[in-house]
DNA sequence: CTGAAAGCGCTAACAG
DNA sequence: CTGTTAGCGCTTTCAG
């Protein structure tokens, strides 16, 4: 039991009685009104940092019908990729004095409903989110768009939907990750992958498809693995299979947390890379320069792809931004490592 | 500009209207009251369905005084530490419907003492946090918690404070890793650490200095060395130099963005590990087993510390919890792996 | 320049 | 069992 409770809660009422003004006033003053005077502006200032006031952040949201807050939906947060992102998100929301709750999906349609669904209820202003992996139905996402409230994807978008968004060049990184692994001598590449329905995990695997077509190889889906997209042993063991069944030479992983996965299953199996196989992933990780051996990445810009969204969000909120929605299509980078030496 | 906008915003009146009963039966059949018949709790769910109706939020807090909703301040949130903290966090807080607002403080003070300032507006009904690390004046901490809005604090904790803690045995995992380095026949052994204030920074270096006095070894300071706590490559400089001049032939990195600068700097320096120097870490990594060579790490319980402390928090919340304030341990775990294999 | 009054949408006494 | 009423604390016309 603290001491000092609800007894002495100051708000504008007494701020009111305290200087013999209206709540009114107050408001205005607070506000750095024009038209309240300079002398009363200073008084009011003075006896809310006296009194301790701070306003009631619920009857300002309902009165005003907006709240100075932004809800961020992701699948995870134990990610790299998505936890710099809101890094990115954090650097322009915090100056503006916003505030961000956090969803986490878990990658599962029924919660992202369900959260979407809560939103309706005027809690936020606006909506980042990167879609769940099994999301295929967008009606729960159209909904909370006709209410009103802009929404900017990124990273996981839902093709079937007009928004914005902020997206990778997940197509061209996956075939230039495949040329690269081509070009250090690979001849029968896997994809390892997650089942689901994004737009980016279909992009990489049809760049990586493109990238083996145009280089005379056919694939016939033999060579792509897909594995759960929990972070379990159960993979290490899909990705030990797939590699003593099809003894690829080179492999791309799609998702981070697989980078792990696939190292654990060659290490179990004593496959040498980059000698018996090569590895490219697409992760953000910063261990992936001290990893045995250093792991060639596709790193995402995941921070700005943060920060792109947030402004474009803002553009939308503050009205500045009236254009039809876009989509924003950020360059990815190929780090060359060792797990891809020839 | 979408359809549907702000027009047809259905609220209790509308359903009011609707079924012609008053918004008060409204909101009792809605929360489910005893005192409302059957029939009418339905047709009133019924409605409410039909029209598509979402109770306001701001509305409700404002006139309950309670929000359903915590905020989450830590110092970073790209740190396996702090994600699986926040992960174990939304383990208990998403089946009861609350939310979590986020805020990083990026380990500045002034941040969040603004943080904590803003937070007494009602915005939430609690707070977990784990302080920045040039926290040392916890004024602001304690005005918080005499508005009577439960405070629990995990891994970075002020020991000035009464409050409810989660931590790990810091000064124990310390200790156990230093000696861990000397049964691996480590005599000069660094601690690689950051400036700051929170005990656990202490703690770990205390445990260290304990381990190396009983095994008579006096270190007098030479063999600590302070890095930023920014994930740059300054600190990959201030290791090498270190390493140059003093040559430890073991190292404990306390926080977890230290393992990549360490790496880095041995690998720089021609420096094997573990031959000329065994390195362990305090990090949750994933990628601890794949490092080159695989991090010997103390693992804390990130996710059930979130867990935990989440569950303290609603435990205060709802009054079931009246004791005196605790601090809670958790045990850490050292995974020995080849970074400091003999 | 300041104040009175209405009301954002909901909940909780209290009557009936 | 249902309705009336009075606010939660703030902002915003509109008068003066």
């Amino acid at each position: 039991m603290t001491a000092g409770n609800k007894s002495d809660k100051v708000n504008m009422k007494t701020l009111a009685r305290e200087l013999n003004l209206s709540t009114a006033t107050i408001s205005k003053a607070l506000r750095d009104s024009y038209d309240i005077s300079p002398e009363t502006k200073q008084r009011v200032m003075e006896a809310a940092r006296r009194l301790n006031y701070v306003p009631n952040a619920y009857a300002s949201s309902l009165r005003k019908q907006s709240s100075n807050t932004i809800a961020i939906i992701i699948p995870e947060i134990a990610d790299s990729f998505f936890s710099q992102a809101i890094n990115g998100i954090e650097s322009v929301i915090a100056p503006k004095k916003y505030h961000a709750l956090i969803y986490l999906t878990h990658d599962s349609y029924e919660r992202e409903a369900s959260m979407l669904d809560d939103l309706a209820s005027g809690r936020v202003d606006g909506l980042i989110m990167s879609v769940a992996s099994n999301t295929q139905d967008t009606s729960h996402i159209k909904t909370l768009q006709e209410t009103g409230i802009p929404i900017v994807f990124f990273d996981r978008v839902c093709e079937d939907l007009t928004a914005d968004k902020i997206v990778t060049d997940d197509f061209n990184s996956a075939y230039t990750a495949a040329t690269h692994l081509l070009q250090a001598g690979c001849k029968n590449i896997s994809l390892v992958t997650i089942s689901g329905y994004p737009s980016i995990l279909s992009a990489r695997e049809q760049g990586y498809r493109k990238a083996l077509a145009d280089n005379g190889i056919t694939s016939e889906d033999a060579g792509i693995v897909t594995c759960t997209n929990k972070y379990t042993n159960e993979n290490v063991g899909i990705i030990k299979e797939h590699l003593r069944a099809m003894k690829p030479d080179g492999i791309i992983a799609t998702v981070e947390h697989l980078a792990t996965s696939t190292y654990l299953a060659c290490d179990e199996l004593k496959l040498q890379i980059p000698h018996d196989v090569k590895v490219v992933c697409f992760t953000n990780q910063i261990t992936a320069a001290i990893l045995n051996p250093p792991l060639t990445t596709i790193l995402q810009p995941a921070y700005n792809m943060g920060k792109q969204a947030a402004e474009i969000l803002f553009g939308r909120l503050s009205g500045r931004l009236v254009e039809a929605e876009q989509e924003l299509v950020m360059p990815s980078q190929l780090v060359a490592r060792a797990s891809t030496a020839s």
